[in-house]
DNA sequence: GCCAACGTTGGC
DNA sequence: GCCAACGTTGGC
């Protein structure tokens, strides 16, 4: 299974379950005082080309998440564990997101959007139907999380990952260090870079 | 708890 | 569509 979130179509239907799903906040977070300061900046990547995943088309671009109500979607079907404690654990409402394309023509980073809801149970996970269903994953004990990020900017250009690679400034990146990890962290220097990069 | 086998990611 | 890299699973 993909860590990435999943498309807005199947998430048009993922949104009406949310609201009777009761277990929105329950889970706490704790003792994340000495490092939840740490990272104010982090990566997503999603696929926006089509792939058709149990039937369902699990593509999500830029672009779709601006056309979401609000401009605003959870990010579901993140099914790695070190993607899943960034967001369970450590994103936090205001944070910045770089909104990265992978698996497509172009992979590179698209735009940018920002957190406005922290962590609670990935649902899509209880549904059998759904592409991202995990049957060990229960809605009385959540294994799978994940945030909801509204769009703020979309780059002129996208940035290619080709291009990333050839920045001396950007050489340290969890991007290019380690490319399968689908949420992760990002300098406040990365990040600014990247964004003076992407409004050129 | 090791680690071989397996499955997935994602650039190319 | 290939396949290297790497994360996960499960036998022992």
């Amino acid at each position: 299974m993909p860590p990435v979130r999943r498309s807005a179509r199947v998430n048009e239907f993922a949104k009406k379950a949310t609201r009777s799903c009761k277990s929105g906040e329950s889970h706490t977070t704790t003792a994340l005082s000495n490092d939840a300061k740490i990272y104010g900046y982090w990566l997503m990547k999603a696929e926006p080309e089509s792939r058709i995943v149990k039937g369902k088309d699990v593509k999500f671009s830029i672009d779709d998440l601006y056309e979401m109500k609000d401009s605003t979607s959870c990010w579901d079907g993140v099914r790695n564990y070190e993607a899943r404690n960034i967001m369970r654990d450590k994103m936090k409402i205001g944070d910045k997101v770089l909104f990265y394309h992978s698996n497509c023509k172009t992979p590179g980073i698209a735009g940018t959007a920002t957190v406005v809801r922290e962590a609670y149970p990935d649902y899509t996970a209880f549904d059998p139907e759904h592409p991202y269903y995990d049957p060990k994953s229960k809605a009385d004990v959540p294994k799978w999380f994940m945030v909801d990020v509204k769009f703020e900017s979309k780059f002129s250009n996208i940035i290619p990952l080709s291009a990333l690679k050839g920045y001396q400034e950007l050489k340290d990146m969890v991007l290019i260090k380690r490319g399968r990890l689908s949420v992760q962290p990002v300098k406040a220097g990365e990040y600014d870079f990247i964004l003076k990069l992407g409004n050129k």
